[in-house]
Order: C-alpha cells, then structure tokens, then sequence
DNA sequence: TAAATTTAGTTGACACTTCAAGTGAAATGT
DNA sequence: ACATTTCACTTGAAGTGTCAACTAAATTTA
C-alpha cells in the first residue's frame, strides 16, 4: 500500500511524509546549537569557550581525568583533547602529569584558578542561561526529557 | 534553611545537589555528538561532512534559500555558511546566484548532482543511524522528546 | 532626493579541529 | 625472555570556523 503512511514514517528523512519539525536530532543539534552560542557569550569575557569549559566542568566534578576519560565523556577526538588541556595548562587552569602507575597516560586536574573560573561561571550563566531554559518547566518534565534522551543516547552506544 | 533542597536544584550547575547525570543539556551536548559522530562516519566516504550535510537537508527540503535562511535554520554564522556553500559549490552540489528581486541577497539551491548525495544518504543512513536511534521509542514517546526539546529551543530564543 | 543607516554577504587573519603519522609504555603471544 | 601488538597519547600539516573589517545594495531619515 504505497499511499498509507504509519504514523512514524515521518520521523524517517528519507520518507515522503518527512517532517523535519517532527524530527528530535533537528531539535537537539538547534538546542545544542543555542545552548552553546548563549555559553560562549558568558565564557568570551573569562578568556574561555565552550571547549575549555566542558572540560573543566568534567575535571570540577569527577576529580582528576586521564586524556582519554576527558575525550570519553566530551565525545571529541583525542588530538584534540590534548590540545585543548594543554592550552588550559598554558592557561593556568588545569595541571598535568604523567600518571605514576600507567607511563602512557596523562592525568589531568583542575589548580585552584581553575576551581575559581567554574565556580565564576556556574555563577554568571545560573540566571542567564539555565533558569531562562527551565522556565515553565515542572520537575518531572525536565527528568522526562533527561530520560528521553538518555535512551537516545544508549540506543546510539549500542555495538 | 540551608540543609534542604528543593528538587529542581539538582538541576542547577552551582548548586551542591547538582547531579550532571540528571542535567538535559548535558545529554542534548553528549546525543547531539554522537549522532554527528555516526553520520561523519556515512559522510566521510561520499566526500561530505556535517556542516556540508545540515546545508544539503535544508536545501533539499526547502528548495532555494538565501544563505541567512540557512544560517538561521542551521544556527550558524553567517560567515562560516557563506563558505560552506562556496566549498559545496566548487564540490558541484549545490548552485550560487544573485536573487533577482534584491541585490544583496545569494540564493543557493541543490544540483542534481546535490539531490542525488542527499538521497544517497539518507538511504546509507536510514538502517544505520535512524532506526537504531528509535529502537523501543513509540510514536507518542518520539513526539513528546521533540516536544520536550522544542520548548528548551523557544525558552532560549526568547529576548 | 541626498545622506545616513541597515541589511546581506564576502574576505583575510588567526585560532581551532582533525587526520595521519609518529613515540614510547604496557599487555600479549610464543 | 623476547617479539609483537595494543594502548595512550603527541605532533605537524591541512582543513574549518570565527572575528573584524570591508563592500555593495536596499531602506530610512531629514
């Protein structure tokens, strides 16, 4: 039956009945897109951008991170990680070593500028960026949305 | 009352409660990456990639568009397009003018050498990046995730 | 209608990302 | 124990993205 169309074959781009408004990954890279554009608006004065500072974010919250740890939980090529921390390092945000019980590997930690530098822009971008994001949002609509794309992102992972 | 906390403050990046696991944004950067991750890998082989990719989608839905129509549908700047379509003009994909009702205006449309591409890859794709994301979604719950994440979008354009 | 302003796009310099090709340390195979 | 392979980076070259400065067309203002 050519001219029937399930409901989700508009989430399907190569289908006739496509609907690009319809289509989550549209949303999420517009959203990704917007978050990060309002981000750098904040971290230009701080001498940062969104590079340095989700590496940052991850080091303030999970301690010291190997190379590899940061380019996992970014998602980003390792080449690039490493530029990214020693460009911190330069910075005087992060210090890094030789790991004492793997030579390969490189850990990297946040100094006290760089503790400072999170907690100066978890302050400016509280009220700029997140509550403007959550406004109207109830509690279990926001953890909705975490768990839908959750999902989205194990499915991805999967193999 | 300094010891209690509201649910929602999990949500906030400043708070000592905030929890990055239960932060959308956070998920929406991860997702956003690793579905640009997956069709790098489809993009790669047929010379594209995906900033060449989001332009050809958009050309291939709407038929012509200026290059502000797409920097704003793809939340670009408006330099950074104007070279990308010039890269997929010499690339043969899409066709550059002049409009023809105001002069300062460049309309780009697809080739159909660029209709081919996109229909190339969205077949590559469909198997392979789409259906593995929707794996166990229902319609309802597709709907409610772009839903969900076009509220985050409109929340943030307003101003 | 001429001048001033705004809009739409382009260009060059520079910072950044990525690929390809390395290095050296650890793990694995024989 | 030695050779081979894998792992965790690191580096140089090439490609991209972004800012600032510019051009030219359209619109607004005086």
């Amino acid at each position: 039956m050519v001219f029937h169309s399930s409901k989700l074959e508009k989430y399907s781009p190569s289908s006739q009945f496509f609907d690009i408004n319809e289509f989550p990954f549209y949303w999420i890279a517009r959203v990704n897109a917007l978050y990060s554009q309002e981000m750098e608006k904040t971290l230009k004065p701080l001498g940062m951008d969104i590079a340095r500072w989700r590496v940052a974010v991850l080091l303030s919250l999970y301690g010291t991170l190997s190379i590899s740890d940061i380019a996992e939980h970014a998602i980003g090529k390792l080449p690039t990680m490493t530029k990214i921390v020693y460009r911190m390092r330069d910075a005087g945000l992060v210090e890094v070593n030789a790991s004492e019980t793997d030579g390969r590997v490189t850990v990297v930690s946040l100094t006290d500028e760089g503790h400072d530098k999170v907690k100066m822009v978890l302050k400016t971008t509280e009220k700029k960026v997140f509550a403007k994001a959550f406004k109207g949002f109830t509690e279990p609509q926001i953890k909705k949305s975490t768990e839908l794309l959750r999902r989205y992102f194990i499915n991805m992972s999967a193999e």
